[in-house]
RNA sequence: GCGGAUAUGGUGAAGUGGUUAUCACGGCAGUUUGUGGAUCUGCAAUCAUGGGUUCAAUUCCCGUUAUCCGCCCCA
């Protein structure tokens, strides 16, 4: 590598010459993160499962119209969010900023308007938005999200805050959350409610911020939830989404309260919450932050009638939801909550020479064939050293084989919290140390048989 | 995109305009070759980076980059 390209590169990006570090806004998940996250997952699936969820994966990327499209042009996500790049043969393409525009295009793609209705799909996907880092957001974040598609009903929105809502208390935070709620109506009683914002805001703009008066033309729903002091205030004063609802909206929002309240979930009329994509109609809702009061989401959703259509399908109705995995943990880690984790060891398989080596293969194989969580020293090192590494590992128990052993045909169990230890028969030591951890204790979990023809 | 703070071994922290930069935890190695958790010994930092001021900068000033926080937006 020539100086030149060093000092180039470093100037303008930082080191970008060995040590290495992540690019901005991008982080490793470690081990310890990883418990978290494994034990978000499970808490998902589950909740999915027992609902009728199946699992979807929509590829890193996509064509950029899917989520311009999508998502809505004028939206903050496509205007400057979005990590877009030309493939070799100049295709625009883009990372995924969210999960819901792939996923409809999935469902127009494979047909899926001709599956069992509705069809209810979720998934969990590292998303990406070039946004500046900060607390609880980052370039590349993982999403939980749900959606169900091709049926519409208050009942079906009320299921999936129910879930939503399920999950975070099997997470144990529930309570640090507020539901917002609000409706935005059809689409042709949306377009009605923007233009008596636009009649409202009529000769009003020059106290409006400068984002506020070119949302004005564009997407005046926007307005409602700016945090300018001064559009705040013209806000308050707007006229109310509720009121020029159309009525099946009126009445489909009503329903839902009835079915919330008949839940015994808690929420907050929010009139002014409106949701950053476009795709919205009828149900829009958030979980916030109790303690920060502004507003700071772990989870936002809401029905969208009318996306499956713009993108291409039949006109299918829809709701959906997605939370941050990474905000999850952070709130967890507030909570001081801990989660149960299966990467403790067993056993530790200490040997002394080549011979004895020979011989912890296959034990170590059979340890864990029988679900002993089992590692082995097989590298050098003195025994004191592989002993000290079994310590490190906090290992209840190591199994030690040297010259001697294996002479003798047998192997030394220790017990490494007590320090005491015992010979045993080579060919009993599965079963002697099975009965010391204990069948229940075992990690012999099985995926399930195969099926075959 | 706009503002503010910060940047010292793997981690967390001290510290100084000038000979070997301090401490804790962690890591590795060793304490004479078959046994851990204690003690002891040793090893590991061009003090983010580029430039400037100065006889001299890790320490002062400026730029860059990164991190953290607020705004914006969202998950």
């Amino acid at each position: 590598m020539s100086d030149e390209v060093i000092s180039a590169t470093d100037k303008e990006f930082g080191p970008l010459v060995p040590p290495y570090q992540t690019a901005k806004g991008v982080h490793d998940i470690l081990p310890a993160d990883h418990e978290y996250f494994t034990y978000i997952k499970k808490v998902a699936r589950h909740r999915c499962r027992q609902a009728g969820f199946r699992r979807i994966t929509t590829p890193t990327f996509e064509f950029t119209d899917v989520f311009t499209r999508g998502v809505g042009e004028t939206t903050d996500i496509v205007q400057k969010e979005m990590y877009t790049f030309q493939d070799r043969k100049g295709r625009s393409l883009t990372l995924k900023p969210e999960g819901t525009a792939g996923t409809v295009r999935a469902f127009i793609e494979h047909g899926m308007s001709s599956w069992p209705q509705p069809v209810q799909l979720f998934y969990i996907e590292p998303h990406f938005r070039y946004d500046r880092p900060q607390k609880g957001r980052y370039r590349q974040f993982w999403q939980f999200g749900v959606e169900v598609l091709g049926e519409s009903d208050p009942g079906l929105d009320a299921q999936l805050i129910l879930l939503a809502y399920q999950t975070l208390q099997d997470l144990g935070i529930a309570h640090l959350f507020t539901l917002q709620l609000n409706s935005i109506g059809s689409k042709e009683s949306r377009e009605n409610y923007m233009q008596m914002l636009r009649d409202y805001y009529f000769g009003k703009e020059r106290n409006l911020c400068e984002e506020c008066r070119s949302r004005l033309e564009k997407n005046p729903l926007r307005l409602l939830d700016c945090k300018n002091e001064d559009c705040a205030i013209l806000a308050q004063l707007a006229p109310n989404i509720m009121e020029s609802l159309d009525d099946e909206s009126k009445q489909f929002h009503s329903d839902l309260k009835e079915f919330l309240d008949e839940l015994g979930i808690t929420y907050v009329e929010n009139p002014r919450l409106v949701r950053g994509l476009d795709y919205y109609t009828k149900t829009v809702f958030e979980f916030w932050d109790n303690s920060l009061g502004a507003q700071n989401a772990i989870c936002g959703g809401g029905h969208y009638d009318g996306l499956v259509e713009l993108m291409g399908g039949q006109p299918t109705p829809a709701v959906g939801f997605a939370m941050g995995m990474e905000r999850l943990i952070a709130n967890m880690k507030r909570e001081k909550i801990r989660v149960p984790n299966k990467d403790t060891l067993h056993v530790f398989v200490a040997q002394l020479s080549q011979e004895a080596k020979k011989k912890c293969l296959p034990l170590i194989r059979e340890l864990r064939d029988h679900g002993v969580k089992t590692v082995g020293a097989l590298g050098k090192g003195s025994m004191k050293t592989q002993i000290r590494l079994a310590d490190k590992f906090q290992v209840p128990w190591t199994v030690i084989i040297g010259i001697t052993e294996v002479r003798e045909g047998t192997a030394i169990i220790r017990n490494m919290l007590k320090g005491t230890q015992q010979t045993v028969a080579m060919e009993d030591v599965v079963a002697t140390l099975i009965e010391l951890i204990g069948e229940e204790n075992l990690d012999t979990y099985s995926p399930g048989e195969l099926l075959y023809g």
